[in-house]
DNA sequence: CTTAGTGTACTATTACGTTAATACAATATT
DNA sequence: AATATTGTATTAACGTAATAGTACACTAAG
């Protein structure tokens, strides 16, 4: 049932998926979210909660809120091109370190992944 | 000064620590870890902290306690070699769904990966 | 036997994440 | 003007992570 996971809050856990779905223009440039009540339906969590994740991103630069309208994504899309290569270079510099803190050579992770990834194509 | 995430529990941190350390062969098999006392005072947290710590990887079957002499690397080593196989898919898999979710091709994290690793060489 | 070092258990306290319920402020719609 | 929808603020309650302090049980070494 749940899609949560348990050593993360999950307000944090919702603005990652939410940052992915706007870096992947799943959420493009401009677009209303839907507001924190309809939010907290969707994902059974309290609107206290979303509205942590929005102030969050807010923060985040990549979120902007109209009070009384809305939230939506913001219509700077330098920003959201300079997220999307920020959110690739954490993640890639996260993963080799943990795969080399793993004792992983840098040619057993590149066919480890090529391995996994021969079955998305 | 402290090198905890605030995101994830501090005993989960310490535990993907010496996860790591253990299928790096940086913590050999039947090797004795320090007291929960010493280890306390190593990474200045409570001591806790650590015995969650060591109750969490002994239910994960790679620590061993034993009463009065302290607690142990299991000496099963074929739990250690799957152990490390198990660590590698499951960052490989999760670094690659969230690539995917951010809208990178394949050949994207390929590339993008082999840019990177070619600073460690 | 005594002592030191080990894991373990217990209580209390603080901080934070989450839920819940309610209320208020700003905007759009009618 | 009235209403509905939005973000926002407030308060209370609960569970868990973490700290702190203390005590007990087991083991090895003196």
């Amino acid at each position: 049932m749940e899609e949560f996971n348990a050593s993360k809050p999950i307000y944090l856990q919702l603005a990652d998926r939410i940052n992915r779905q706007i870096v992947s223009k799943e959420l493009k440039a401009g677009e209303k979210l839907p507001s924190v009540r309809e939010m907290g339906v969707k994902y059974n969590v309290n609107p206290n909660t979303i509205q942590r994740t929005y102030s969050e991103l807010e923060r985040e630069g990549i979120l902007e809120t109209k009070r009384g309208q809305g939230t939506f994504v913001t219509e700077q899309e330098d920003r959201l091109v300079q997220q999307r290569e920020i959110l690739k270079n954490e993640q890639i510099l996260s993963f080799i370190q943990v795969m080399k803190e793993m004792g992983f050579s840098s040619h057993e992770i590149i066919s480890g992944l090529q391995d996994h990834l021969s079955k998305f194509d």
